[in-house]
DNA sequence: GTTGTGACGACTT
DNA sequence: AAAGTCGCCACAA
């Protein structure tokens, strides 16, 4: 309807991208690039961003748990939303040092992707 | 239509 | 290790 270029504004896109991050489990964390790959837009790490600016509260989604790659927080180290959202990563277990998230587990060098996502053996 | 910017990432120098 | 460059795409001016 209404949208021309024979495709929708990306509202599609955006909803799968909401999807992908309120499937993040409590205590956990992705990056926009997980996020992105996660919802099938491999490349859109950006898109996933934008994605989070728009959306609505009402979501409740938990933005909170996607830290650029790092990891660490995009926002401006000091602004009120870097605050927040390190506030809110400590609140669920996670700590914090400097500008980067330093979780106990990943002290020993554990590779990230076991640390983000932990082992999944059916192959997906 | 062009340009610049952005809640990014990976690669190269 | 740090900075520069490119890729990718949506949106505002």
């Amino acid at each position: 309807m209404a949208l021309k270029r024979g495709e929708v504004t990306g509202d599609e896109r955006l909803k799968r991208i909401w999807q992908a991050v309120a499937a993040i489990p409590r205590g956990r964390v992705d990056t926009y690039g997980g996020v992105a790959c996660r919802a099938g837009l491999p490349r859109r790490a950006r898109l996933v961003g934008h994605a989070l600016k728009v959306a609505p509260s009402a979501l409740r989604l938990p933005w909170h748990r996607v830290l650029a790659a790092g990891p660490r927080i995009s926002f401006p180290q000091g602004s009120a939303a870097y605050l927040e959202q390190r506030r809110r990563l400590e609140a669920e277990g996670h700590c914090f040092c400097g500008g980067r998230l330093v979780s106990s587990a990943r002290d020993a060098g554990t590779e990230l992707d076991e640390w983000l996502w932990g082992p999944r053996k059916d192959g997906r």
